[in-house]
DNA sequence: AATCCCATTTTGGGATACCAGGATTGTGCC
DNA sequence: GGCACAATCCTGGTATCCCAAAATGGGATT
């Protein structure tokens, strides 16, 4: 594997992880030692993230991207068609063995799973949704979708009660899907969305002050 | 303007407009020579171009991303939920000057404009669209299927009447949004998206020996 | 104490040097 | 003529240099 994927990698877990904190500024000096390899690969590793949006140029300098609030709402404006679609496409193609792998991440995944268990379960689980749907380019959309969301979700929000509340409702999800019922998979999709959204934003509100401080931006949250 | 971004735009130009063959090999040195810049800014050029998936590797070798005809379904089935989605948006959020926008665009385009001209107008058209919604990932979702579709354009298939239909189709929809009719402007646009790729399909079909011979995957396409 | 200014440092952008591995070509043997 | 093999060339990957511009910092001036 070559280094600058490496580099992408790890850089991209990092950021991913809050490891590295958003708004944070990169040096290419700073990365050349902590990675150990020359700027040319990680120029091309800053380059690649800055297309999955996971690190931007502020004038002429590098950091990593900071993390709007307000793109939340936009974003399951944005997930609803798309998860909907790919539920009743799912229902159309999945096979059974299909829904069975999908089945078992979530088995997989009981209530004493470490945190970030979780967190990677409850991002995935849509991703193989919508591979369910045979689409790449829904898959693609959600993946990315998924990533931006991916940080949001680290917040403390995630209390055990809200984690048992969405890994309930991806089951449904998934129990419409395999009795081959469209119309009701998409609604609970839908439902789902919204809600997790809507837990997310009332969660967010009861902590700006600590949100600011871990640099995120407030802006726009309402 | 930095000479990647430089380099990375004319090198797009010549991609989308067929200047460089689908599946063409690219090598690094040639491209020098071609943009008299070292390696560096190219590869930078390269490596987003990849994010784009304009551009993409074959073992250790660049090659302009291959078109795969097989797509042009997956793509449709991948707009019609958003682009009905933004439509429906639009007819509630678009400000009428917003709207008076997208109509002068249409009108610019007048039967004896240049090819490039129509391609071009077809294509913003539903980026724009997209960008009444005013989510943002709304739009550069559409404005990555478009950018996919693009190529597959430039073949003879836009024929006169062929623009005309489409044309005409755009007014449609672009109408029953300025009527504010979201249901009549959601089913005009997947009417639109449906109609527009078996127009495209039927003609490929014709002409499968001229495309293999121009270097689109003709696999895949029924 | 605040501010302006200039020397110094640091930064990213670009160019170039070097390398290892893979393809290609040429060659000599059968 | 055909095949095995070796020398060669060319490629992308990486490291390093150089440069201009922007940030920094400290001291003089007000």
């Amino acid at each position: 594997m070559s280094q600058m994927l490496q580099i992408h990698d790890q850089l991209r877990e990092m950021i991913l992880s809050l490891d590295l904190g958003p708004g944070e500024r990169l040096t290419e000096r700073w990365l050349e030692s902590r990675f150990e390899g020359s700027r040319t690969p990680i120029r091309a590793a800053l380059v690649r993230l800055e297309g999955e949006e996971l690190v931007r140029r502020d004038g002429r300098n590098w950091i990593v991207a900071p993390i709007d609030l307000g793109e939340l709402e936009a974003l399951a404006e944005f997930r609803i068609p798309l998860e909907t679609t790919a539920v009743r496409l799912a229902c159309a193609r999945a096979s059974a063995a299909d829904i069975a792998g999908v089945e078992e991440m979530l088995d997989a995944c009981q209530s004493g799973a470490p945190r970030e268990e979780w967190h990677r379960v409850g991002t995935d689980f849509h991703v193989e949704i919508a591979r369910l749907s045979g689409n790449p380019f829904i898959v693609k959309a959600i993946a990315g979708a998924m990533t931006r969301l991916s940080r949001a979700r680290w917040l403390e929000v995630w209390t055990e009660p809200s984690r048992e509340q969405a890994w309930r409702e991806h089951r449904r999800i998934l129990g419409f899907i395999k009795a081959n019922d469209p119309d009701s998979a998409a609604r609970e999709a839908a439902a789902h969305i919204t809600e997790t959204r809507d837990r997310l934003l009332h969660s967010l509100n009861e902590d700006r002050r600590g949100l600011r401080a871990r640099g995120f931006a407030v802006i726009g949250l309402r």
